[in-house]
DNA sequence: CAAACTTCTTGATTTATGTCAAGCGGACGC
DNA sequence: GCGTCCGCTTGACATAAATCAAGAAGTTTG
């Protein structure tokens, strides 16, 4: 059983021939570290499962890069609005490692709920998801300081702090690479 | 034609027929300005459209209160995870004038998708459109200074301004009601 | 292996925003 | 109509975080 099978399995509990069929339509695909898969601006016309290695989306503002998310194993890239509403993109997905995705294209992804009756509301409840822990992090940012902030994402997952170069998560945080640099000196003290 | 059936024929698109099945699903309810509609931990089991009035959703941080979002006209109001996922809800909704809403109980909403097939694919586009706002809303406050939020959400929006009391606009805005306060001026002069 | 980049840290300083406190003015009740 | 309350503004000051600049540490490249 894959990474991506598991995945599935966990979130949308569908059955062992539904899981094989769904899985089926991904292909792998490999990223060089470095390597774009989207970039702003191009039809997002797949959806991307991170098998291994580390992804970063961000947005160009100005002269500035703004990362929204990074993405390790198990977690989706891709640019929804882009990818459902045939919109131009409006993130970048960038490799920072080399990195194993799945990948299904838009056309078979509609494949999925004729052959998964289910399927429609399984992704409705997904995205729904996905849509309670951008509220969260919403509320995150009207209610907490820097520090706080990143102490939450800390005990969230302290192994980002390891695997990511500071300045995407620092970014990612709401903040200066200089200031997280400060807080992780006073919270290591 | 209600604005309820005006809001869904726009969004979802169905037919006559749907739309006036789906409608009647609904009923109407009024609150008092000031009354709640919601407390954080009730359980939401019923999703309401604002048909007129102003309604405030917000949570208790510590001593304050964290404004998330303002409702006006043509808005959905909600505990998103309280009402799919059956977990105490996290939002408090008040109404901030006299409200008129129509609403519908958890148990009815799950029989319009017995009743339009097509409803849990429109749902799910509904629900990524909101994601794909809130996405939106994260990066705002990643690249943006509090003037320049307070810009956005005024030429979006002007007359919120006149309508909402400024603090909870600060709130939402992720600001104080002082520095809301000295924007305004600035930005008037 | 050394040079050239990156990335991160650190210090000095500036700026934006928050906090505290006082006062103004409109809305509402009596 | 007058006091009371509430929401907003304003001022003085404090603090968090950004900016600018330099240097250290680690990585990649030739």
């Amino acid at each position: 059983m894959s990474e991506l099978e598991r995945y599935i399995q966990s979130y949308f509990g569908v059955t062992q021939e539904d899981l094989a069929l769904i899985s089926s339509y991904f292909e792998r695909v490999t990223l060089k570290k470095g390597e774009h898969y989207l970039r702003a601006g191009q039809h997002a016309d797949r959806l991307g499962f991170v098998q291994s290695g580390i992804v970063r989306e961000y947005v160009q503002v100005g002269d500035r890069e703004v990362t929204k998310w990074i993405s390790t194993q198990g977690y989706f890239v891709v640019d929804l609005a882009s990818f459902l509403f045939d919109r131009p993109a409006r993130w970048n997905i960038h490799a920072l490692t080399d990195v194993e995705l799945y990948v299904i294209k838009k056309q078979r992804y509609r494949q999925i709920a004729d052959a998964v009756p289910r399927w429609p509301e399984l992704e409705k409840l997904f995205i729904a998801r996905c849509f309670t822990v951008l509220e969260d992090r919403v509320v995150t940012h009207l209610s907490m300081t820097a520090e706080e902030r990143y102490q939450q994402l800390f005990q969230f997952n302290p192994s980002l702090f390891n695997t990511v170069p500071l300045q995407y998560l620092a970014s990612m945080l709401g903040m200066t690479p200089e200031t997280l640099s400060r807080l992780r000196k006073r919270a290591g003290a």
